[in-house]
DNA sequence: GTAGTGATTTTCT
DNA sequence: GAAAATCACTACA
């Protein structure tokens, strides 16, 4: 059973911290696809002016001013797609990025998608530890932007896992409000990072 | 192993 | 015209 859509009315730090050793569950038209959500960031409202909400609305956020439980999935730096997952309620523009997770099932086809157009084969670890790299492993686009969390093909249900030993640290990427530590990850297992 | 930079396109100023 | 919630490759230590 994935998460309802009330899971996504919590307030979206609750939510992010819940996030953590989920199951990203998708569908695809090639198979199903299955990873551990082990890093996620918090965009939180207008008064968080790292988040794209806070200038205002426009047409690439538009779903990020929805309800929570949508994908908020937008395109950057000309060549990526990043995933997030909306929360709270209409007209309040908050979200969660997911930055990384540990691919469980049909790793496979994330291979063959991640491979196109590379040369050099790709290590397992860094199939889908990324936004953007998580997006090429699903197959995701713009295409799939405001599709429901709440029920397939794409979904996050929950895991049985509970994880309490995570760390809090600054966003990545941006350049605003980065004293902020609502970056959310774990060690998935051993090692390193 | 770490540091620096090009790719590529949408959207906003 | 500039910047962007990134990634992968190259250069150098």
């Amino acid at each position: 059973m994935p998460f309802s859509q009330d899971f996504y009315f919590q307030p979206t730090l609750k939510v992010a911290e819940q996030l953590l050793g989920q199951h990203l569950v998708y569908e695809s038209p090639q198979g199903l696809l299955i990873g551990e959500i082990n890093e996620v960031e918090s965009y939180i409202g207008i008064e968080d002016p790292a988040c794209h909400g806070a200038r205002g609305k426009d047409l690439r956020n538009a779903v990020l001013f929805g309800p929570g439980g949508c994908a908020y999935i937008y395109f950057t730096y000309g060549m990526y797609y990043c995933l997030n997952a909306v929360t709270g309620i209409a007209d309040s523009p908050s979200g969660i990025l997911i930055r990384s997770i540990i691919p469980i099932q049909g790793i496979e086809v994330m291979i063959k998608n991640r491979h196109k157009g590379k040369t050099k084969s790709i290590p397992d670890k860094e199939l889908t530890n990324g936004p953007g790299k998580i997006c090429l492993a699903y197959r995701l686009t713009i295409a799939q932007n405001g599709l429901p969390l709440t029920k397939p093909p794409l979904y996050i249900e929950p895991s049985g896992k509970k994880i309490s030993n995570f760390e809090r640290t600054p966003r990545i990427g941006i350049s605003k409000a980065i004293e902020k530590p609502w970056r959310f990850y774990y060690s998935p297992t051993n090692s390193c990072q």
